[in-house]
DNA sequence: ATGAAAGCGCTAACAA
DNA sequence: TTGTTAGCGCTTTCAT
């Protein structure tokens, strides 16, 4: 294959040299590029390095400090919708500047998030990026706290995604979207279509991306002049799974509402299914809004009315905004605006039936 | 925040040796704790490592030897369902071992996935994986021919996931999905419901994955005593939109079938849509298959009728044939079955319309 | 312009 | 049991 006498291992600098009858500091400046070589040595060893195949081992390239740049992004599962959208924007906005991009999946698990995020430090990853809302306890708050401090300490960056800061003087920081307008937005849209009896699917309590949102819809139903009673929010968690099931239960339990809005798209498509197995129609017979509007979410049936979140805008806003300014952003809280996206899941409430 | 005086720049194993009073290889054979170190001075380093927040150089340790192995997945885009799994599943394998996995995006784009594989390359990793069809010409022959070469040659290996082996003696292995087999059954279960006239949407001319499920529908055609002239493709390549714009047109040029087999699953929510746009019903005018199983292929409307590719078992497969009995494996080909999802999608064809 | 040599952080001989 | 030393592959002074 047109290299002769392939040794076992990998090809080093010395080897180059060798062929090309210089030293490996020669060598080394040749094939950087950035020292003064005259052109008949460079192109010496450039040709040497083609001919043997030579890629510099990394790993000894960032010992000596001119390593990788890398940035890593932490997700629950890469199979979500939203954390894959979220995770091509951090690839891409990564791969844009040059640098590398790993993904970890932690299933939710804290216990792998440490994991992972001591296995970035170990490879000296200069940016994390944790993504996605959790449970914001005390052991949260340490466990974050504590990347924050060692990530910043050897000079690394981390950015929390739809997650909150542990606290006022932790060195991270936060870019997320505005679930609580978003919701807020979502539900008046419901409001206005005659709709009174709006059932919030997909309730996680303490989980901050979920209060958000109902913090939203509990305020728009307020901000109709609707009393507190009117909130009728069913905490079944995330996931089409949990959605289906709790959709099915409900339908079972009660007839009082007219709409539901779902967690997030998977929900609702969970739900669209329960409520079309149980002989109803939507939008005729039920409303339903969703949230995120992933890819799909126009392929359900009917159409998803939902809140679209700019998932792969927000991998790159993280990155992009660490790496912007990084001294003045530290701490700093980003907001990211949604809208949005009506299709065809949301009708009037069936007549008789506004309550 | 419990350690006195941290100095900006990584903790090495100097400062944790002299914390504790000991040398750095005391302190490293207490920390990896495979060599005899009497209870009491391994407990204070390890001590001293905690007080620290000390973490390894992943560097150092790789360039002595005893480097953490590393395997990457390369995928066209992450955000599709299919690449997503596949990627979730690598992901999984590989955790389970203790590996780290990074995942790189190709876009689609030769030149990318070259620079993809000359950084995996440079960072040691122990696995590659290149998932997706290609169209196999003589530049990919020469390309994957390369990696594999290069890759073996430091001792690392090759995998090929649903894309061909670029000549025989080549130090790659491939697993992919029998495509052709789950083509004819799919097909075969559209001429079962009574269908005679079938178009393949989303040929892709020389695209390997492709080009066998056009072979597999072709071979079930005849299967059925049909002429060669009863096969219609449709080369609109894969993607929603590709689904989308090839079947509109369709539509508006011939009504001359009852059925369509889609490329994958994303070019059926676009033909559905289509369908759907054009005042037809699914599946009473016409059917529809897709291929994949994608997670939200349940949601569509109607719920889809396709092949199940368990694309994160392809994955894990992908991982652990390459890492079991390493040296026979190579050159092999694996081959995953398949099978058909009966969902809604298809039905009899119109009375009368059968041709 | 180029080579010799030091050193990045770590582990593994080799001594003691 | 523990410390000293060498060296992994590379870049970068410092001489020449």
């Amino acid at each position: 294959m047109g290299n002769d006498m392939v040794s076992k291992g990998r090809v080093t600098i010395r080897e180059v040299a060798e062929r090309a009858g210089v030293s490996t500091a020669t060598a080394s400046r040749a094939l950087s590029g950035n020292h003064p070589v005259p052109p008949a040595t460079r192109a010496r060893v450039l040709r040497a390095a083609r001919d043997l195949d030579y890629v510099a081992n990394a790993h000894a390239r960032a010992l000596v400090g001119g390593g990788r740049k890398m940035a890593a992004v932490v997700v629950r599962q890469v199979t979500s919708p939203f954390y894959a959208q979220v995770a091509e924007g951090v690839e891409a906005e990564a791969a844009d500047r040059g640098w590398l991009c790993v993904v970890g999946a932690t299933g939710g698990d804290a216990q792998r998030e440490m994991e992972f995020v001591r296995l970035m430090r170990e490879e000296g990853a200069r940016l994390v990026i944790l993504v996605g809302g959790v449970v914001e306890d005390e052991a949260y708050r340490e466990r974050v706290a504590h990347y924050a401090h060692a990530l910043d300490s050897s000079g690394a960056r981390l950015v929390l995604c739809g997650r909150p800061a542990p606290g006022p003087e932790i060195p991270a920081l936060v870019v997320e979207f505005d679930n609580e307008a978003g919701a807020r937005a979502v539900t008046a849209h419901l409001l206005s279509a005659g709709h009174r009896r709006i059932v919030f699917l997909g309730g996680l309590p303490g989980n901050t991306a979920l209060d958000a949102r109902v913090a939203g819809y509990r305020a728009a139903l307020a901000d109709h002049g609707l009393p507190p009673e009117a909130a009728h929010v069913v905490d079944c968690g995330l996931g089409r799974a949990a959605g289906h099931r709790a959709m099915t239960e409900l339908l079972k339990k009660t007839d009082e509402f007219t709409a539901v809005f779902a967690g997030d798209d998977m929900v609702a498509a969970g739900a669209l299914r329960a409520i079309a197995d149980a002989g109803r129609r939507v939008p005729d017979d039920i409303s339903v809004v969703g949230y995120n509007d992933i890819p799909l979410a126009e392929d359900f049936n009917p159409p998803l009315t939902t809140v679209r979140t700019p998932a792969e805008e927000l991998g790159r806003a993280a990155v992009r905004i660490a790496l912007r300014d990084p001294e003045h952003a530290a701490g700093a809280h980003h907001l990211l605006g949604t809208h949005i996206v009506v299709r065809e899941s949301v009708g009037a409430p069936p007549p008789g039936r506004v309550l």
